[in-house]
DNA sequence: AAATACCTCCTACATGTGTAGTATGATAGC
DNA sequence: GCTATCATACTACACATGTAGGAGGTATTT
């Protein structure tokens, strides 16, 4: 299941609301990052309702807008995704990839190579 | 400049040969993994033509068709786009999340590791 | 020279995505 | 009760993407 940048940006003001909000609340929530009209979110919700990306609660008015995917499974689709097509699935060379070009804190460094010890 | 999926794929046949093919050897290249009639291919040369990923030679018949964008520029892109998406720019929780979800010999480890202590 | 086989150009069409208008019903203040 | 507001549903339209067909060249083969 594909996830467009601004369906990712859909998805990062349901998450924080488990339990879902209503329309204008998710147009609020996105006014300042997209300036989108209150219908363009709309077509976007039910659109990605269809798509199963997005939970839509009927019972009563107004309805309630929920994330139907977590978001830890669609960062790890887009883990995959990059791994596969970009570093035909090894992980070694994309991480290599990242730490050469990312400045890392002492700190990271530090509990990255922890984790790297726990592995053995 | 985003790369779609399939367009990759055009890309991965072009890279092996900077020096640019004939369309029926691109068609071959890709013809085992996508099953493309040779038309389906010129769209797609031509179309990344027009966005800058490719470059069509014409001097002489046939054309010659090379890529016009690195490998490793599109790779970086690729990662900026998830890094700064998924994990708004922290470079160690998205090296973190790879490190956890996929299998690394030991020797990859340890270059890792050394990789990390050269940072200092 | 006619048939074959490539080559490129132009066109087409379905589906997806980005963005929003209109219509119409429910609600709530005045 | 009427008007403004908010909600949802339906419709629209441009541009991108996936996939290809046909037209009309050139070169090669027989």
């Amino acid at each position: 299941m594909r996830v467009s940048d601004k369906e990712w940006q859909v998805l990062e003001a349901l998450w924080p609301h488990p339990a879902g909000l209503p329309l204008g609340d998710v147009v609020e929530a996105l006014r300042a990052e997209t300036g989108w009209s209150r219908n363009t979110v709309l077509t976007y919700l039910t659109r990605m309702e269809a798509k199963g990306l997005v939970a839509i609660c009927k019972e009563g008015t107004p309805h309630r807008y929920a994330a139907a995917v977590s978001r830890e499974d669609c960062a790890a689709q887009e883990r995959q995704s990059l791994l596969s097509r970009v570093y035909r699935g090894s992980a070694a060379s994309l991480v290599t990839a990242f730490l050469k070009e990312e400045r890392l804190t002492a700190e990271e460094r530090e509990a990255l190579r922890k984790l790297l010890d726990d592995m053995e």
